[in-house]
DNA sequence: GAAAATTATGTAGTATCAGTACGTAGCCGG
DNA sequence: CCGGCTACGTACTGATACTACATAATTTTC
């Protein structure tokens, strides 16, 4: 069996084809570890390169580099361009973009959203799709759903309550450890818990899904990591994201969470069918005239 | 002056290709149009296909499709594709992926992730760097910052102030008008108000704005339009979004306002140099184990 | 420890494909 | 109806990705 059949057997067709080089670097023949390093070091240099000036710039020969494309499960040097085209719109991946003081704040602002980006896309890959219908299914039968959280996932909670208007039904956003308690005490079955921790392992938050569980209340838990929350729960929409290398990187999970907070509210919108979507169109342009003010 | 170079002044280099051709659609030669719509069709089939096949799905010959790139402002099919794989990696963009009521909770993920990566991209290429660099000066010589929103933008003031040991100041978010007045009217110069309103029509965020900036603060807005709040701010981060085709379609500009958000924070933490970093480091730390809780 | 087998890498060659020069057909104004 | 111009396709060329083969390096086995 050849080294290349034995890697791009485990290498799936989608993925950040730059964190699939990275990961398997070592794994790779001496030359294509030549290859593999000059693409890591500037990769946006190779989307205008062709074969040769690949081959020239890594110091080895062409048809080495297109081992090197094969070895991580591409089919051909064309296919790898076309891959990393697509990493490199995600912007360069995070380990390799790690903030430092010395960065200007536009530089800042380019790793941040590069991260931001690179990281949806690793959650997007990665959220349970037959969880994800099951917590659907749970919220659009819920009569009442309450968001627990702390901290940053006590503002997504929050969030997640000021969409109640597409939830259809009641929401309630507790932030504060007793009043979690008092309101996961009054859950029934049927009504849903959405309990949110980014690390899974938040103490309070756990126990308060426990609570809800004991109550018979269905517990969605909407979390970054496997964990105590996780097991608490009984659907885990896990959003992971890229590791945190960086004390400076700012936690991505809390927007990955966002996001599944906008999917699970607008696909029970949907589900809610005709009539409430109606009442929702109403609602929207009534705020919309609200807010706004003739210009000065 | 032929129609490519007319055509081609005004694309950037940047930006998704996909989005630059559905815009420069009617204006295109009649046999490039139709190249035009074989992409916009079928964009992933595009990318696995050569020049040849193009031609014959678009139903043209093969110069066409390379004048149809060149028009477009790409250098040749190869440039073309490998921006398209960009665009692609973003996801389908919005306005091709409208969510309808016969989607499946997959569906909406799968659109509501492209749809935020999407807008989060154009996001970045429209942040204006230097109104950038001028946020994060006054917010390091600030002696006090104040958050001020409503709603969605609220949720993002609120997530705003937690982040204050980044910040290295005193925070404060308000979300409630009365009291949004009573902190404005206390700011003093050289303290930093932030503005944030999704539409930049928020009739009262705008008042408090106008508000601060006459008592002395500088005032930072947050937005992701022009408009009242724009004109009545010092500084302006505009974060500008994809147009918001459907009602179903979630609000995205909080999250592209949360990410303006961790980048400011976060410019501003590295300013502050080292001494504050090491106390940063010390209060994650202990945030995590107090977060932190045996595996049951 | 040496020879054989196997793997790794470079050389030379080929088929394919993108891009170009040119010619013809359609279109408009005079 | 006819020149001037633009739009489009045909035929060709240069380049580039990929393959077949030979040699060098490495490991294996006795």
């Amino acid at each position: 069996m050849t080294m290349q059949t034995h890697v791009s057997a485990f290498v799936g067709g989608t993925g950040n084809i730059l964190e699939v080089a990275r990961a398997l670097r070592d794994e790779l023949r001496k030359s294509d570890r030549k290859v593999c390093d000059a693409i890591i070091s500037d990769p946006r240099r190779i989307l205008s390169s062709t074969v040769a000036e690949t081959a020239q710039l890594a110091g080895v020969s062409q048809p080495t580099v297109i081992r090197f494309c094969n070895a991580i499960g591409c089919d051909g040097f064309q296919d790898f361009k076309l891959r990393l085209a697509q990493s490199l719109a995600l912007g360069v991946p995070a380990t390799h973009s790690v903030i430092t003081d010395a960065d200007s704040p536009n530089e800042v602002a380019r790793k941040i959203f590069d991260y931001t980006m690179t990281s949806l896309d690793w959650a997007r890959n990665r959220l349970d799709s037959a969880a994800l219908v099951r917590a659907v299914e749970a919220l659009v039968l819920a009569p009442r759903i309450e968001f627990f959280g702390f901290g940053a996932s006590g503002i997504v909670a929050m969030d997640a309550q000021q969409k109640f208007p597409m939830f259809g039904v009641p929401c309630g956003a507790e932030i504060d450890s007793h009043q979690q308690v008092m309101v996961a005490s009054l859950l029934k079955p049927g009504d849903v818990a959405v309990a949110i921790s980014n690390t899974g392992t938040t103490r309070s938050t756990v126990e308060v899904a426990k609570l809800a569980r004991e109550n018979g209340a269905t517990v969605i838990g909407i979390t970054g990591n496997e964990g105590p929350l996780a097991d608490a729960c009984d659907i885990v929409l896990l959003t992971e994201t890229l590791e945190n290398t960086n004390i400076y990187t700012p936690t991505i999970s809390r927007i990955a969470a966002l996001v599944v907070v906008d999917i699970l509210s607008t696909a029970v919108a949907l589900r809610r069918g005709e009539a409430h979507v109606e009442s929702f169109k109403r609602m929207k342009k009534t705020l919309s005239q609200m807010r706004s003010t003739a210009r000065i």
